[in-house]
Formats: C-alpha cells, structure tokens, sequence
DNA sequence: CGCAAACTTGACTGAGCTCAATACCGGTGG
DNA sequence: CCACCGGTATTGAGCTCAGTCAAGTTTGCG
C-alpha cells in the first residue's frame, strides 16, 4: 500500500481550485511573500493551469522565459542537455518551488523542465511579476531568495557531484529527498521516488546500473527497504553518517 | 614576459578611485543599470575597500550576509568545504562579478570566498540595496539577473562534471576563462591563470596529478603552450571541438 | 495476455585516484 | 650573489571505483 503518490494526496486536500487566498501551500511558496489582505488583489495575476500529465514540457531550453510557474501539487524536473545525447538533471522540484529562475539573466530558458506526473502548476508572468514587485518589497525580496536558494542549492550539488563516492551521492539524495516531503507535511522516513531510476542516476552523475546495485547494498545492509519506487528509510541517522555532512 | 596580472594591469588603467560614475567596469557591472544621472547620488552607499591580499578572506561560510562585494580589480574564489577536510572551488570571479548572492535566502553566507591576488572591491550593505531597488526597478531587475546567471553558471558546472571527462572539463575551463577575459578587454588567447593547479582541480572536481597530466597532454598535442600560469592557446577551435558544446 | 520499458545482476575494463619520488620556482637571509 | 627552503608542479607505477557491455527479470500499460 504505501503512501500514496504526491499528487492523489495533493489533489484530495484541494478542496477547490481557487487561488492563493485558500492555497494550503502557505510559507512554501513565492507568492505567500504577500501580505494576506492583498491577497486577493493579486490572485489576478495567477493563472492556475490544468493538470499536466508525466513527461509534458513545462518549458524548454532556449525558449523565452515570458513566465514562472509554481508547483501546487505534483512534482518536476529541470534537466540540462548537452548536443543531443548527454542529459542530466540539475534538480527535481516539489510543491512550492518555482520554476524558471534560471532563464531570468538572458530572457532565455537554459534549462528544460518536464512533470514527473500528474501536476498542477500556477502561472505568473513576467510583467504582473514586475508590477506586483513594484508594490510589494517583501515580495521582490523573496524573489532574490528563491534565486539563492535554488543556487545554493546547485552548489551544494555541485560539492556532492564533485567530491563524494556513488553511495554519498544518494545517502545525500535520499536524505534530501526525506527533509523536504517532511516539509510539506509527509513521513521522512516512508515515501514513493518522484523520478525514476534512470533519472536519478542522471541526477546524481553516476549509470543506472551503479544506482541499481548501490540501492541494492543499502537494502542489504538494512538502512532502508524498497519495492519499486517505494522506500522506507530504516535507519537515517546511520544513512546521514554515510553521507558525511 | 606575457601579459602582466590582471591586478596590476586594472591599477595601471584606474586614474583614481572616484567611484562608480568614473568606473571603467560599465555595463558588467550591477550598478550600471542605474541610470547615469543618479550614479553620484548612488555614490554614497558604495564603500571601496582598501585592496586585499592573496589568500585574504572576504567573507566566511556561515557569517551573516550584511553586505554584497563587487570585484572591481583583482580575482576571488568561492568555495564549500564539507567537514573540514575536503574543500571545492564553486566558482572563481572577475572584476564585475558580485559576490555573496547565495547568501540572501537565508542571511547567511553559504559559500567561503577568498581573494586569489591582490583584489579591489567594492561594498554594499543590503540595507542599502533594498533602498535603492526601491527607487530604482532596473537595478532590482538585474540583481535578479545576476543571482539567475550565477545559477545558470552552476548548473552548467554541474553539467560539466557529472556528464564530462576530466580532458573535457579542462578544455570547458580554459575557454570560459578566455571568453570572460575576452569580455573585459583581454586577449582570449593569451592570459594568465589565476588559480593554481590545485585550486583548478578542485574547481574541475579532479586531482592535481590528473590536472598536470592533462595540461601536460594539451601541450604535448599543440593545443596550448603554457610556463607556469601563463598560457598561450594555440587552437581555439580544436579545443571548443574538444569541449563539445 | 503480450510487449516494451524499466530495473537488476554479473563479468570485465579503464579513467582517474593514490602513493611516492623528483623537479621547479620564488622568496629570504647570509 | 648564491644557498637554502617551503610550497607548487610534474611524472611514474599500481590500484580501485564506477563505467561498459551483456543477459536476465520484473513491471506496467494497451
């Protein structure tokens, strides 16, 4: 049985459809920056889109960056390719992350973002972004955080890519993966993998054959259990000595 | 002889240090979207700090972000280190580059940056930033450009390390080196490193042993000349072949 | 039910790491 | 001016972690 996926769950709280003033998403998200009472005001600017479906393009790499998006339920990747062939994925985004951050220099998307599943996604763009950060400073300031965040972020990953072995490589995933669906109100230590094997592997730099064989080594010493995408963690703080941070 | 360091060559150029309305940097740096009537008025809030040495800390990891740096001369590092030990150069930074900007999502500085010569900076307190994005929607728009490009600059790296070998990577550094040199007046094709090979490998996520042999290896194949840190490249097209982007 | 995609497992290989020795270079003091 | 010294760079030899290639196996969807 398991938890259900992100998106059933996600999808049985929303009682409506209605934007930001009764958005569950709360603190997590950008647009929480502004103050309730002009919440409504501002729901104007918000499109909410229909669901997207597994493997829709969000946007691609080299398009315009006319808008952003904000995950309110679902989840997604931003992958980064390299002529053709080569892929990787630079992060996999949950509820409240924004997305398109990083086409804002040049107007220009670098990156090319895809749903894992079914997801529903809230639509900003760029010029009602611009009027709302004109009236509200807490706004464009939490702008300048989500940025930053998303770069430390990448930095961080830029360390663990760089200086780690396989297995640091996903005990960090892993943990991760636990801390931020705690945020959002899940089990840390009971969940289903937003991303498949392969797409792990790419995220994490290493083959999918590697990744196969490492989960298979973490089972056997017993730091988790896993069936299919399913895993429950065993023993995390053993899990976080492994990833050494 | 070669070209002198950058340093000495930025001093040779600056009459004085009449701040921004004289500053040669211009357009690559984040104060210049303000408009130039205002420049002087803006004056004020930028404080240029007395040149820092080699190896002199900028800011530390952890210590709360009061103030962004802007490389006016010189060259700087940014790095993470994980326990102690093992330490890796996220990015390295060139007169126009502002500095601290993954600190501003939490407050704290994420990152460790180090002067890498004999730099020039110049300083801004966030308190006054928040005053003049206020009056001033272009330079909040190009804050958020500039933390965006830092981001598309590190998920490039990501790409590069996780996706790459470790011939490829050095091939990737080298011309961005000599694109972003090429940007502030220098010559592409002859410059000086400044990092060492230690801190080059640390960037690239190698060894120093595996670095030399490279550079070694491109110089044996008439890709580049090098003495010490000055280098000469000799085939810029085989080299972007070699990169592969 | 059947097929393709996703995942697992095994055996072999090789790029890059480790350890170790040597060479070089810039600065300091006699 | 040279001798010395410590940090920086190069080169060599062997080893290892993760990649590659190749079968299987399981899963999920039409």
């Amino acid at each position: 049985m398991g938890e259900s996926s992100l998106t059933s769950d996600w999808l049985a709280r929303r009682a409506d459809l209605a934007p930001c003033p009764n958005c569950h998403l709360r603190s997590l998200c950008l647009i929480s920056a502004i103050e309730p009472q002009h919440l409504k005001a501002v729901s104007g600017h918000i499109k909410v889109l229909k669901p997207l479906r597994r493997g829709d393009v969000i946007y691609r790499a080299g398009a315009p960056t006319r808008k952003l998006f904000i995950v309110h339920a679902g989840a997604a990747k931003t992958s980064l390719n390299w002529h053709g062939g080569h892929e990787i994925i630079c992060d996999y985004h949950l509820p409240g992350d924004t997305l398109g951050l990083d086409g804002l220099h040049t107007g220009l998307h670098t990156t090319t973002s895809v749903a894992l599943e079914t997801t529903h996604l809230c639509e900003l763009n760029r010029e009602s972004l611009g009027q709302l950060a004109s009236g509200h400073p807490v706004l464009r300031e939490r702008l300048c955080q989500d940025i930053s965040r998303a770069l430390a972020r990448s930095q961080r990953h830029q360390l663990e890519i760089s200086a780690k072995t396989a297995e640091q490589r996903l005990a960090c995933f892993l943990l991760d993966l636990s801390t931020r669906l705690h945020a959002r109100g899940y089990s840390p230590s009971a969940f289903r993998l937003p991303l498949g094997r392969h797409e792990i592997a790419k995220h994490l730099g290493m083959r999918t054959e590697t990744l196969s064989r490492l989960l298979a080594g973490l089972r056997k010493k017993g730091f988790l259990s896993l069936e299919g995408r399913e895993v429950r963690l065993l023993q995390q703080d053993r899990l976080r000595g492994l990833a050494g941070n």
